[in-house]
DNA sequence: AATGCAGTTGCAACTGTTTGCAGGAGCAAT
DNA sequence: ATTGCTCCTGCAAACAGTTGCAACTGCATT
């Protein structure tokens, strides 16, 4: 089954529609190379179909983020999203002082989502994390704005 | 030393001004109990100096964040501030169902700081976290919107 | 007490994101 | 193929939060 075909199952099973609109979104979600904005998708899907409204495209992308198949992460700029398939779970360490950004590997998170479970009951979604700190070269320096 | 005394110190160290709008605006926050947002903030300032201006709190409650006096959370509605001094190291499980709220102990991720600071050198601020995800409660419900 | 300058303020305009609404369209059942 | 129900859309208006700017003010220095 294909990947445009079992995003649309998903939709119709959770009583939702598979618009031309979202096919759209959908396709230059999976499309993009890493995190993108509302507005790169938007000005993607405007160019091929002028008369879609940015409202939607924010609309579907929160549907996509309920039904796990997108994550939306805050990276210090504009929200950003990603197609989770495309790359896996991964995480972000977003410097407070330089903003430089450094990846981080999903095994970092994964034992603290098994210990909040076990003791919470709570199960955390850790698919996509910004972490804000301080990068190893910004610690050393004497603040210099 | 007073609170008060020691935040203008700390203004004053890192070359900046204490205003009446910062100090009333500390005040706000200091006697707040738990979680405020700009909006609370500015209500409150503005009854006793109407013509302060919104973003003169935003402004303000970055500059304090910047300081670490403040913690800043997205919980699912508006950002909220927390004066840090007033509760200690905490964190919140979000519901994304029901969008209760549990508080989570620092203890939790004390160690994820360590092991990132450790192999990545990158050294986290985990003062106020917000970790979304489904709650007990939520986890057992066939999912009814 | 007067000075000078860097940091701060209020305003207004702007950004990204959300929401209410009335008309439109997908899709399951017939 | 038609129906009908529900969900979805585009629009416009609202929202929280940010920014550029000219005028102002705290405060270190004298």
């Amino acid at each position: 089954m294909s990947c445009e075909t079992q995003t649309v199952e998903v939709l119709r099973e959770t009583g939702q529609k598979a618009t031309p609109q979202r096919m759209m979104i959908l396709s230059a979600l999976r499309h993009a190379q890493g995190h993108v904005t509302a507005g790169d998708i938007f000005e993607q899907v405007h160019r091929e179909y002028p008369t879609v409204d940015i409202s939607t495209v924010y609309r579907t992308l929160g549907v996509l983020k309920d039904l796990r198949l997108v994550s939306e992460t805050d990276m210090g700029g504009d929200t950003t999203y990603e197609w989770v398939q495309a790359r896996g779970r991964h995480h972000h360490l977003v410097c407070r002082e330089c903003d430089r950004i450094v990846e981080l590997d999903h095994e970092y998170l994964e034992s603290l989502g098994a210990e909040i479970l076990a003791k919470s009951g709570f199960k955390p979604d850790l698919d996509h994390f910004a972490i804000f700190g301080l990068c190893s070269h910004c610690q050393e320096l004497p603040k210099v704005p």
